[in-house]
DNA sequence: AGGTTACTTTTGAAAGC
DNA sequence: GCTTTAAAAAGTAACCT
């Protein structure tokens, strides 16, 4: 009779559970940051390899599916920052930083190099702007980076600065602080980033 | 093409003095001695002259931070036993000293395309989004390069100074190599060996 | 807006948690 | 793995005027 209470117990592998949490963990903060299915499905098969490979013994599950979250984001072409998704989480940005390099070590992933323009629709978005700004934005970019501006520059900040000079130039004005929150940066990171690629450019800011 | 250049800003050593120490009473008689033994180990003497920190244990083992030069290493070292010896400790006059790592600040006297580097450089990490430098790991000398657009460069790990030498003249031969340099527009800048 | 200070990254050792 | 030391690079951040 022992047989059969445990064969009633353990109707799941420890594998099983193991992956239920971390689906627990992924939908829990992936609803938080309004991450799409497709990204949470990514980050899941990230996680199935990661657990397979036994990448998760001593470390927090949370923090492991924080940094499959952070690389699915990233392959799918729809970044967040490790400080964005660790802010969900127990674990520090640090110890999901951690992770997320060991997974990206062990699992050979080699993720394409950051890009700027990948985080202009969810500004824009997020500041209800036309896809007129959008497309500008991005042609400020592309210029940018022709032009060498944006080696060791948070993407972010281009981004959010390209997104602000994009809104002078069509009349749909959002304040620096508007676009700063928009992109988790500071005024300070858009206006200097904002000045450097108006400067640099020649861009000529209409003066309202 | 001018050749890169380096500068030695850090050199971390240990200093074996072979004799336990009673360090409360150290910390007692050195009033510029910081100990904290829940917090840290280590009791904590900052020198003035050679400006070097030591982390003095109990064991008698020491580790010095901060000297730019062997030479100043072995200056504070002979004052750190002075010191010692000056408020009631009996340790050697002459401890043997290893240096651990040795920093560097450099300079390529080139612009970097760290983006093609991250790209063709295999032991390389680029994250701009958390360090706006390159992370290049050489296997020989095995030393860490921090590598930023502007040409300027750290290099950390190594040993000897002959070590860094060696990884920054390599690392500019390699970036030239796959043509990640080009030259500045400006004119000459100003650098030390 | 500007200025200052402080944190990000990397490296190494020590003794103890 | 953490704690503590020092140091540079360039960027970002927090806080004060």
């Amino acid at each position: 009779k022992y047989r059969k209470w445990q064969q009633r117990v353990r109707v799941q592998t420890s594998y099983e559970r193991n992956i239920i949490q971390a689906m627990n963990e992924l939908s829990r903060i992936s609803s938080q940051l309004g991450i799409p299915k497709a990204c949470v499905d990514e980050a899941m098969g990230v996680y199935e390899q990661v657990l397979t490979k036994g990448l998760v013994r001593g470390r927090s599950v949370e923090a492991i599916v924080a940094a499959c979250l952070h690389m699915a984001c990233r392959k799918i072409g729809m970044p967040r920052s490790l400080d964005e998704i660790s802010q969900y989480t127990r674990a520090s940005r640090k110890e999901v930083a951690r992770c997320f390099r060991l997974i990206a070590r062990e699992l050979g992933v080699r993720l394409p190099l950051s890009d700027p323009k990948l985080y202009v629709p969810r500004i824009v978005e997020q500041l209800k702007l036309s896809g007129e700004i959008l497309k500008e934005a991005l042609n400020i970019l592309e210029q940018a980076k022709r032009k060498g501006l944006t080696a060791g520059k948070d993407p972010a900040g281009l981004a959010a600065a390209a997104v602000y000079i994009a809104s002078l130039l069509r009349g749909e004005v959002r304040t620096q602080k508007e676009v700063a929150m928009a992109a988790q940066v500071t005024e300070v990171t858009v206006r200097n980033r904002y000045k450097e690629l108006a400067r640099e450019l020649n861009i000529k800011i209409p003066i309202k | 093409m001018a050749n890169p250049t380096y500068r030695i800003e850090n050199i971390v050593a240990t200093v074996n003095l072979g004799i336990d120490l009673d360090l409360d009473k150290l910390a007692e008689r050195l009033p510029a001695a910081e100990y904290n033994p829940e917090q840290f180990p280590g009791l904590i003497l900052r020198l003035q002259r050679p400006k070097i920190s030591a982390l003095i244990f109990r064991t008698g083992k020491m580790v010095c931070t901060g000297a730019k030069s062997e030479n100043e290493l072995k200056r504070a070292v002979k004052e750190l036993v002075r010191l010692l010896n000056e408020h009631g400790a009996d340790v050697p006059l002459t401890p043997e000293i290893q240096v651990q790592n040795i920093v560097a600040s450099g300079n390529l006297h080139a612009e970097v395309d760290i983006e093609k580097s991250a790209l063709m450089l295999e032991n390389s990490m680029y994250e701009p989004e958390q360090f706006p430098g390159l992370i290049y790991r050489m296997d020989d000398p095995k030393v860490v390069l921090l590598i930023f657009s502007s040409g300027k460069i750290v290099c950390t790990g190594a040993k000897k100074e002959q070590q860094v030498r060696d990884a920054v003249f390599k690392i500019h031969d390699v970036l030239r190599d796959i043509g990640a340099l080009y030259e500045e527009e400006g004119g000459k800048e100003e650098e030390e060996l």
